[in-house]
DNA sequence: TAGATTGTTAATCGATTAACAATC
DNA sequence: TAGATTGTTAATCGATTAACAATC
């Protein structure tokens, strides 16, 4: 039974869109919003949106719609994008630096306790306010974390596909509960782990193949 | 008739994942592979690569697998990573620099051939060879360009939010076929033009989400 | 040959869409 | 009240998985 709550991915995928916006919504000063409302603007069928916004436990009400900020409040619930997430960063590369300096991710609780990186010319450097730690005092690093009775829960791996592997393992010993990984690799973790895969090339796949594939 | 071909996005996605495993075998000197054994490396079901493989036109020899060239070439074909794929990018932030310093999407036919910002500070600096071209100067590059013959088929957009729609019309005035979006954006574009979204915060959803909801 | 593997047709599963009753 | 909107059950659609025949 590994998703009880019977909760659809494509469901989950959708909600960062919905919340977009709603915020946006709410920062015109709106209150209220329907499902018509919320599909027109996004092109999608409104019963999908209502499907959607169930799988939060949010309720609105016939002829009314739902309150904005009941949903806003439920999503970010639902995301566990209201609480904050203390992560590790491995691979301080364009990409690694590029989620170091991008806030959205701040903006839903990404809270980075933790850069490393194995180039030793890159360690005690700076990336935004981030000191850049050797890899391989990761495990010590965590000692000292816990000892402040703090703890990481998730991993950002950002590092090329043949070191991805030994990064996961070290951030499991660490302790993270979640890896969201942008190697372009199949990692090997303990069930008690969740995993994310960021799908760059496979998005760049569906592009250029329809690009060569429609119609012709 | 949007999918004549009937060719299902999932086995599209999954094929980068393949002609990597495959180009590692090809590396190792192997010359021929079964579905059986990708199946196994991935982790999947060896029916699930058989009609993976099976869109991409090529054929395996019952009791012996399929020419580990032959799919390597197939592969690269049917996505079109076997030609170059002449491309803009537009906005040189930390996610438009990675882009640009990464060689993969290069090894998949991406060919760079204008780089834009309309941040007057960055213009005329260069990133990883490409010279910075002010965003209100794309036009006229792009009769420059044809001009010399040159014409450029795709759309790479790496800028906030709130531009990605004024990037977006710029790029289907210059002649793209094909738009990258990384902005959290739907973009209005017309059908002859093919948008693929880099879902990031969607991706972020999933895994946190998943590290909030699991079991409990 | 026997057995492994491909290719294909049928069954299952899950997500989307349609239909409709409930309700404010 | 009438009509717009929600919430839910049923039908459809597409992808995955199972079953099996073909073949080297």
């Amino acid at each position: 039974m590994i998703n009880p709550k019977n909760l659809p991915i494509p469901s989950i995928q959708r909600l960062p869109r919905y919340l977009r916006l709603l915020e946006e919504a709410k920062a015109r000063g709106e209150r209220v919003v329907s499902c018509t409302r919320i599909a027109e603007d996004l092109g999608q069928l409104s019963v999908q949106v209502r499907k959607d916004l169930a799988i939060t436990g949010v309720t609105g009400r016939p002829k009314v719609g739902y309150r904005i900020d009941e949903l806003v409040e439920a999503i970010r619930n639902f995301l566990g994008w209201n609480q904050t997430t203390n992560a590790f960063l491995v691979g301080v590369g364009n990409l690694g630096s590029a989620i170091l300096n991008y806030g959205g991710f701040v903006a839903h609780g990404l809270n980075v306790v933790g850069v490393f990186d194995s180039n030793p010319t890159l360690c005690g450097k700076m990336v935004n306010g981030h000191k850049i730690i050797p890899f391989a005092e990761m495990l010590d690093y965590v000692k000292m974390l816990n000892g402040y009775g703090a703890s990481v829960q998730m991993g950002v791996i950002t590092v090329p596909a043949v070191a991805a592997q030994e990064v996961a393992d070290k951030l499991v010993k660490s302790g993270v509960r979640g890896i969201w990984n942008y190697a372009p690799t199949v990692l090997e973790l303990p069930d008690h782990v969740v995993c994310e895969n960021v799908k760059l090339s496979e998005s760049f796949a569906v592009l250029t193949s329809r690009m060569r594939n429609r119609d012709s």
